[in-house]
RNA sequence: GGGCGUAUAGCUCAGUAGGUUAGAGCGCUUCUCUGAUAAGGAAGAGGUCCCUGGUUCGAAUCCAGGUACGCCCA
């Protein structure tokens, strides 16, 4: 280093600082990419390549984005930019999500206006006008976002499911299946909103759902008097069937009663009165007193009538009879189940098949009707009590209770649903479940148990796609009906006009209100058709952008075509039955198979205490929270290695900084490393390469570990497995860092210009550069960094004359590698991809990796670890040379100790290291049965077998098994156990005068005696390290060159003359004095409990050529 | 209420043909190393492997039943 020869020519890489600002990064990294439109130049650099398909499930810009849609997006992110790198052209189309309740409610909430009336009353076109405004309200949120949190996806380009196109396309689809005959309009109890005026759909219900108490009531329903005398068998008596319901205002509409034919019933006495009721639940229902007269099965019961709890209503039919129900328990209530059609799936199944009648007091509103008359126009869960109060005043009530179940409530407006019998549009999804079933086995999860699991059970109890929607903010049902009774599905905007009575305006927009003037000739009577007046449910409309997002079949039809299905998509695991399953439910209805061939399913983010992150409970951690504080590499490498991707993850800031620390400060700071040490040797990355062959161990160990890194990241990307690669490159990052760098310090800092530092600094930058290339899909910006400093600017640079190291300045291929990219055949002439996001992926070479130079290095690392134990339980500190290390190891690794001794020397700075053939030289033994062996073959005697080998002589016994000689053990029962070397295991304890540590068959002893040569040596590197110190406290530079003058008590002022030169040189020191008193910066410290004085002035540094 | 998933150190997570002393990182304590590092190394404290029962010579692991949390469905 003191050469000033070497020092010659220009640095070839910008110096980093160890020092990092990650979100200063992420801006310069974000604008370079934009200018030099690195995201483009991705997709035409790979525009003949094989296409990788990706969909994007559209979210809604009517929100703020929080973390769980960062942690989607960069998902979302990795494997479309591995994959290009993999050669593959991967368009990225975005989508917007805009049509829903959710908007419909947030414009609500804006105009201060609540539920269907007054939306009305205030105007559908203005009301959706400013529906399709609110939609984006955040989208300039959702680009920043994308773009800052490094997801590479054309938003310029994005679908929007509001558009006439994507509209048409979706009527297209609609058209599709009426064609198929699966588009109809059933009545079946669905769960509804009264507020909002709608039926709310499976998915929605299921997010509202809230444990409340509410009262339960007992209610009598008198038997008829014949019903009465058949059951007792005694004429006059009064017998009333016991009946529970949570939902008093049901009774109203009440038709029938339901008993499980084969659960016994009781007639029991209570009181003076006689009750009907689940014989399991005469005690729970009417307490200890009562008296059971007889049981009988529950289809004795069938065919009795009794007397309807209300008579506002009159049946058509013949009603109020006791029915079948297999679905009647006796979890709770009575056994016998009240049945009101119109309020319940179960009730309206029995009802259709008992031929009863659909009683139904309720509007749409939720209200009783008129002829309800001392509650008409209330609430019907508000009318309860006075009901409850009624029964009582007429003697039917037998009771009340508190009632704690979850109940269903309106998921954004809280309003408690009612199970309501209505008029809805369906798809016959039922009709092509096994073609479901067989689309989704060619689907890949992960994880993998959802197919089977949570997805498949779902589709094998698939019922039909409730698709109307009684709003106004969404995609129309393109069905229009004529008082006949005919109706068509339209499927295009072509023939809407063909079929119109009047011809629409050119720019019809095809949203509510316009589309519904629209009225059609009814192909069967000639009259006016007009459209029903329901939207879709969203969820088709998401479900529907395969084919949509291009407008398909009316425009793209190859872009289509090319493009379907999704080689992968990737959402959190809510959407099973939200996008995920209307997905597949479409191209299954249209196309027979999935859209989709893999999928990954992620897991939630909690928060710091495992709580789902939400508004209300003010846990929600903002996404720039942590991009503006640690960079969105540290947020992105959170995400892909804390755990598996469809684990929920607890969230924190903390969590994110042990992130920074752990791994990318450990990357930067090598990183960092290499620029100033390459610099201050000037080295050349494009100076001849050593053979690999011809490199030190270290070198050939660190690029067989690298390889290894390749084929194991490799593998798991392919796998979609983000998080064991993830781990894999931090594993190396790691031991990069404080291994090989460590090691090879020396190499770097030595002043001689030799084969040996230069191949230093090769493997260090091929590695460097390759790490950068496994980590640019995972940390885009962290990974640009490294590779257009280490490459991209170092090959544009000023590559002055003939670097020290450019022995040959000939163009050198880089690699044998293929390139299916821009990487041209390397050489000084063609530049390098000006991005790592257009490079290729890097190629293992197996041929690269000498399993034996891994497995040395890594008994190497192992006997050094066990000395390093040794030292620290010996107490004597790492500078105190010491004598001798004494090793045994497994002779297999015998040969790798003795390659690999002058590392563990130095690294335990010891003097001499020797092998032995036989740890008993070190050691005494102790015995303990092989439980895995003996276990099966002794079974129930191995604890004698133990206390008999504990009790034996250990020394002779291990001489005699390890001679191939038998041990023989007498049990209890007078059987004898014969016992070879593999049924005993060993333990050790150490020997006199040395420190011990050994684990797995590896015994490291340390010589602990410090003579007075080694003594000294020691306090030579105790001065050394205080110069050192001296100098950083200074302020000096690493290459800064000193006048040393030092102040020291007599017995070290020999030892300090004794040892001149080595001081000089580790210090930088032109010249050594021992005055004391002088130099420009002094300081005073104890080496040795003895006070030693520092002085030290600046000279110079090693270059005698300043560069700027 | 049903289905799926999860439960291991204070925290975040590993842990397979069932095996002896259950691991790593972070945090804590002590010591140590260092002219790249916000680092590194060693030791220590810290465990009812959610609970109960079963199978087994032996269970964090397999089985059954429960509990808690999350998601999905009701």
């Amino acid at each position: 280093m003191s050469d000033a020869q070497h020092a010659a020519g220009r640095p070839h890489f910008r110096e980093v600082p160890a020092q990092i600002d990650f979100p200063g990064l992420d801006a310069r990294i974000l604008d370079f990419w934009r200018t030099e439109r690195i995201f483009e130049k991705s997709l035409t650099l790979r525009r003949d390549g094989p296409v990788f398909v990706f969909y994007e499930g559209p979210p809604t810009a009517n929100g703020r984005p929080g973390v769980h849609h960062a942690l989607s997006r960069v998902f979302k992110d990795i494997f479309p930019r591995y994959k290009t790198m993999r050669g593959f052209r991967v368009p990225r189309k975005a989508g917007w999500d805009c049509h829903g309740l959710p908007v419909e409610l947030e414009v609500e909430r804006r105009l201060g206006i609540d539920g269907k009336e007054q939306i009305e009353e205030y105007g559908v076109a203005e009301f959706n006008r400013r529906c399709r405004e609110s939609v984006f309200t955040y989208l300039k949120d959702w680009d920043r976002l994308t773009e800052r949190i490094g997801f590479w996806i054309d938003l310029d380009d994005a679908y929007r499911t509001l558009t006439n196109d994507y509209i048409e396309s979706v009527w297209h689809l609609l058209r599709q299946i009426a064609d198929k005959g699966l588009l109809y309009e059933g009545f079946k109890v669905v769960p509804y909103c009264p507020r909002c005026g709608t039926a709310i759909s499976s998915h929605e219900v299921s997010q509202g759902y809230k444990d409340v108490t509410e009262p339960s009531i007992y209610v009598r329903f008198p038997l008829s008097a014949e019903s009465a005398e058949r059951l007792t068998g005694v004429p006059g008596t009064e017998v009333a069937l016991a009946v529970w319901t949570t939902t008093p205002w049901t009774l109203v509409s009440n038709v029938a009663a339901a008993v499980h034919p084969e659960i016994d019933y009781a007639l029991v006495e209570s009181r003076g009165e006689w009750f009907v009721l689940a014989a399991d639940l005469v005690e729970t229902v009417l307490g200890g007193g009562a008296h059971v007269e007889k049981t009988f099965p529950g289809r004795l019961l069938l065919g009795c009538d009794y007397r309807a709890p209300f008579g506002f209503l009159t049946p058509e039919k013949r009603a109020h009879v006791v029915i079948a129900g297999d679905f009647v328990t006796t979890t709770d209530g009575t056994g016998i189940v009240h049945i009101a059609p119109a309020f319940g799936e179960d009730d309206m199944k029995v009802g259709l098949e008992n031929g009863l009648p659909v009683l139904n007091a309720v509007d749409l509103q939720g209200r009783f009707i008129d002829v309800v008359t001392p509650w008409a126009g209330r609430f019907v869960k508000d009318a309860d009590p006075l009901i409850t109060e009624d029964l009582k005043a007429r003697g039917l009530l037998l009771g009340v209770e508190p009632y704690e179940h979850s109940y269903p409530f309106c998921w954004r407006c809280d309003t408690p649903l009612l199970y309501y019998s209505k008029p809805t549009w369906y798809i016959r999804t039922t009709a092509v479940r096994d073609d479901l079933l067989a689309a989704n086995e060619a689907v890949t999860w992960y994880p993998e148990n959802i197919k089977h699991g949570r997805f498949g059970d779902w589709l094998a109890n698939n019922i039909d796609w409730a698709l109307g929607r009684d709003r106004y903010w969404g995609t129309p049902l393109p069905v229009w009906r004529c008082a006949c009774g005919e109706w068509h599905c339209i499927g295009s905007v072509a023939e809407l006009r063909e079929l119109a009575e009047t011809p629409p305006p050119d720019d019809l927009e095809l949203h509510r209100p316009y589309i519904d003037e629209v009225t059609l000739r009814c192909p069967s009577c000639g009259g006016a058709m007009t459209r029903v007046p329901e939207v879709i449910d969203a969820w088709f409309d998401s479900g529907s952008m395969p084919f949509a997002q291009w407008h398909y079949p009316f425009e793209n039809v190859e872009t289509f075509r090319e493009r379907f299905p999704a080689d992968f998509i990737a959402e959190a695991i809510d959407q099973t039955r939200g996008w995920f399953y209307s997905l597949l439910a479409i191209a299954t209805l249209i196309e027979r198979r999935s859209s989709y061939k893999r999928v990954l399913c992620l897991g939630h983010i909690l928060d710091a205490d495992g709580q789902k992150m939400s508004k209300s409970r003010g846990n929600v951690v903002l996404p720039d929270t942590i991009l503006d504080k640690q960079g969105a590499d540290a947020f992105r490498w959170y995400l892909f290695t804390v755990s598996s991707p469809w684990y929920p993850r607890r969230f924190s800031e903390a969590a994110v900084d042990e992130v920074v620390r752990k791994f990318l400060l450990t990357l930067w700071n090598t990183y960092s490393f290499f620029t100033v040490y390459a610099n201050i040797d000037r080295f050349d990355p494009s100076a001849e390469k050593v053979p690999p062959a011809e490199r030190p161990l270290l070198d050939r160990w660190l690029l067989g570990e690298l390889d290894r890194l390749i084929r194991v990241v490799t593998d798991g990307l392919e796998d979609y497995d983000v998080t064991n690669s993830g781990r894999a490159i931090q594993a190396f990052v790691d031991d990069l860092s404080n291994w090989y760098v460590r090691r090879s310090r020396r190499r770097f800092w030595k002043s001689s210009h030799d084969r040996d530092k230069l191949a230093a600094y090769q493997t260090l930058h091929e590695c460097l550069v390759t790490v950068a290339k496994l980590l640019a899909p995972y940390t885009p910006f962290i990974a640009e960094e490294i590779y257009r400093n280490l490459v991209v600017e170092a090959a544009a640079g000023p590559s002055a004359g003939p670097g020290d190291m450019a022995a040959v300045d000939a163009a050198v291929p880089a690699g044998d590698q293929i390139s299916t990219g821009a990487e041209a055949p390397a050489g000084r002439a063609a530049a390098p991809p000006e991005s790592v996001h257009l490079c290729d992926w890097p190629q293992a070479d197996p041929q690269a990796i000498d399993e034996d130079v891994l497995s040395s290095m890594a008994v190497a690392r192992r006997v050094v670890e066990l000395g390093r134990a040794a030292r620290n339980a010996a107490a004597v500190k790492n500078r105190q040379p010491l004598a001798e290390v004494v090793v045994h190891v497994p002779a297999t690794e015998r040969q790798a100790l003795l390659d690999l001794q002058d590392t563990v020397l130095d690294e335990l700075n010891v003097k001499r290291l020797r092998a032995v053939d036989s740890e008993e030289e070190l050691v005494g033994f102790r015995l303990k049965p092989n439980l895995r062996v003996l276990g099966p073959r002794l079974g129930k005697a191995v604890p004698q077998v133990a206390a008999a080998l504990q009790a034996a002589d250990a020394r002779a016994a291990v001489s005699a098994l390890r001679a191939g000689e038998h041990l023989s053990i007498g049990l209890d029962d007078g059987a004898t156990v014969e016992l070879a070397v593999d049924d005993v295991l060993v333990e050790t304890e150490p020997l006199e005068g040395y420190r011990l540590e050994q684990d797995g068959g590896r015994t490291v002893a340390l010589c602990v005696q410090i003579d007075d040569g080694l003594r000294e040596e020691g306090l030579v590197r105790e001065l050394i390290h205080a110069v050192q110190l001296a100098r950083k406290n200074a302020g000096l530079r690493i290459e800064d060159t000193i006048d040393l003058d030092l102040d020291l008590p007599a017995d070290l002022c020999d030892l300090a003359e004794r040892h001149d030169s080595l001081i000089r040189s580790e210090t930088l020191a032109s010249s050594l004095s021992i005055s004391g008193g002088g130099g420009r910066y002094r300081e005073q410290v104890r080496v040795d409990g003895q006070d030693v004085g520092i002085g030290l002035t600046a000279t110079g540094t090693i270059f005698t050529v300043t560069y700027g």
